[in-house]
DNA sequence: TAGGCGATGACCT
DNA sequence: GGTCATCGCCTAC
């Protein structure tokens, strides 16, 4: 399980790039599939059948039917174990991501799973791409510094909310001090 | 096959 | 701080 926390927290500063805009990874949430009760993994239904390949694949599921969260898979095979990509800072792209975002701040173009989402411009449809290949949507290297990091409690999910799995980039100002899931 | 329910965010008071 | 939009997926008939 600790693997698990690991690659979240290596996620940290790595930079998604999906449609034309880049994002500056910021702020995670560890899930740790088949022994998480949080994870939409825990069952394994055909919904959460990516979780249990390879890793490096995105997940990418709707929520209240408005939102988009998108997930890193982060293996092993069989784990299903992911990282929710929750906040980041738009680091390329940025008119693009105002068009999809609308005119906010821009520490807030993707702050928040949701929002992130759509500032990458990221649908139902890039379910299952290879964030290590060349394709629409992939992931950067580690950063040359790794930036220091905090770490708290999951917000928003109604089970086993109180390991301390999120993880942000200390002081960064695209990371919001969200509040706990009030039915946890 | 039908009913219930979110790993949220925006807006209202 | 509280409410509500809105739809695909899961679970139980």
């Amino acid at each position: 399980m600790d693997e698990v926390v690991d690659r979240a927290r290596s996620l940290l500063g790595r930079v998604l790039h999906g449609h034309g805009v880049a994002v500056r990874i910021t702020e995670v949430e560890a899930y740790g599939g088949v022994l998480d009760p949080a994870s939409h993994a825990f069952t394994r239904t055909p919904r959460s059948e990516i979780m249990y390949g390879p890793p490096w694949r995105l997940y990418v599921y709707r929520s209240y039917g408005i939102h988009h969260c998108a997930n890193v898979v982060t293996g092993p095979t069989e784990t299903a174990s992911a990282v929710l990509v929750r906040a980041g800072e738009v680091v390329e792209g940025r008119e693009l991501a105002h068009e999809r975002r609308g005119d906010v701040a821009g520490v807030q173009l993707a702050r928040g799973p949701g929002n992130l989402a759509q500032a990458l411009g990221l649908t139902l449809t890039d379910l299952g791409t290879d964030l290590l290949s060349d394709s629409g949507v992939r992931l950067g290297p580690p950063p040359d510094a790794v930036p220091p990091i905090s770490s708290g409690p999951r917000v928003g999910v109604s089970k086993a909310a109180d390991v301390p799995w999120r993880f942000w980039v200390t002081g960064d100002p695209t990371v919001s001090a969200y509040r706990r899931s009030p039915r946890a």
